[in-house]
DNA sequence: TGCCGCTTAGGTGTATACACCTTATGCCAT
DNA sequence: ATGGCATAAGGTGTATACACCTAAGCGGCA
């Protein structure tokens, strides 16, 4: 029986453990699990997805290719320590890049879209005065992601990702230090982009992204220059 | 002496093998010396460059992730068909991109540049009336490095490049069936690039660069669709 | 004669042993 | 006491054997 369900159905079946494993580093990356500049070692990695080098090795070529770690021989695999100059470079071609999402493709809006937003906003209410780092990137994950979805072009939407997870890390370090503003900052972007949801218009989610963008540079820029 | 040689710039002496067999397939692939829809094998691959599997697979695994090859377990490593729809969305990307250029951060133009570019106009008309692909591709290639060296925003240059090695071999398809007309066109935008360059004004250069982009792709576009 | 299932050849995916690189440590010479 | 070099430990880079997956070819059966 399950053989057969195997043959009806092997995409589902099939199992990838690298895609998994890039996707798991990734997040605790991102999440800052991994301290910017922190070793990780494949054979540690290894022993802990209980899989041999190789899976590991494949899924932290693939994070080095991303930029999100740099592979050194004889040293170990290291997460890519936050340069500032990097970062301003990202923010730049990020906020950029928003503009474009307006003008490159995107489907009709549909009611799911504004419900899953109302889900996130009231999540995001929840989130209160304590502040718990892992729902708060989560929410910002998912309300990436529903942006995202409403891309047509998949190599902009690829692009779009990227830049997102080598960003996202920046701004949840400095975010934690001020989650008052950054709970406000979410509620009100959330809040935005409903409105243009609802109206369907793509060139207003399009600015409203470009905006929280820039603000969430501010942000950091303030932290990291408080002169 | 050669090992001291060795210690003392070992960067220098840094062979890392998969770099060069990426480096070498991305190539043939953008060359079409291997079509859209080719099967590698890794094994074949690792007997032409005289290594195992291991430093192959990464270099294609490395290829996957930037969209020229598509890995399928049991069958082979497939050379990404052009498909028309990706094709229209990578180049309205393309286009779009380069009107960022003039606004991302760019180097001031050297009086080098003006001579690289006089160079490559010279072996340009050099081609003449016999169409070689190869040489063509070279001038395109180095054309295309000429202005992506003056992009200072790293994060900027990484797609930019991407998405030029993702296009190019639709451009250089369509080219070999109409090469009078793909000279007449790099002779037009190397002559215009030299203009934009001698005043160093790089909003000149990214209206140029937006501008050949979109000439290519309505040249792809009538090949693909003559009616 | 046509269809279904088995078999097999050849591919990628994984585990593992070993080679090489990098760094830290400690001894030796000055 | 200190500087330099040998050595060892632990990391990534590579080669290889084997497991699993896929598709094509072939033979048996209706």
């Amino acid at each position: 029986m399950d053989e057969k369900m195997k043959h009806r159905h092997p995409a589902a079946a099939k199992r990838v453990p690298s895609h998994d494993i890039h996707a798991q580093l990734r997040d605790r990356i991102c999440l800052l699990e991994y301290r910017p500049g922190e070793i990780l070692g494949e054979t540690m990695l290894a022993d802990e997805f209980g899989v041999s080098r190789t899976p590991v090795r494949e899924a932290l070529q693939r994070l080095a290719v991303e930029g999100l770690v740099e592979v050194r021989n004889g040293i170990g695999t290291i997460v890519t320590p936050l340069n500032f100059e990097e970062l301003q470079e990202i923010y730049k071609v990020r906020t950029e890049m928003a503009l474009m999402l307006g003008r490159i493709g995107t489907r009709t809006c549909i009611h799911a879209d504004t419900e899953e937003l109302e889900t996130l906003l009231g999540r995001t209410s929840s989130l209160g005065q304590s502040f718990n780092v892992r729902e708060y990137w989560d929410i910002n994950h998912q309300l990436h992601f529903a942006v995202s979805n409403i891309i047509l072009n998949r190599t902009f939407r690829e692009i779009w990702d990227n830049l997102y997870f080598k960003a996202s890390r920046a701004w949840y370090d400095v975010a934690k230090t001020m989650s008052a503003d950054a709970i406000d900052l979410l509620t009100m972007e959330i809040t935005d982009l409903m409105v243009a949801v609802r109206e369907n218009d793509a060139e207003a989610i399009s600015y409203v992204k470009r905006n929280y963008i820039n603000y969430s540079w501010q942000r950091i820029l303030r932290q990291a220059r408080p002169a």
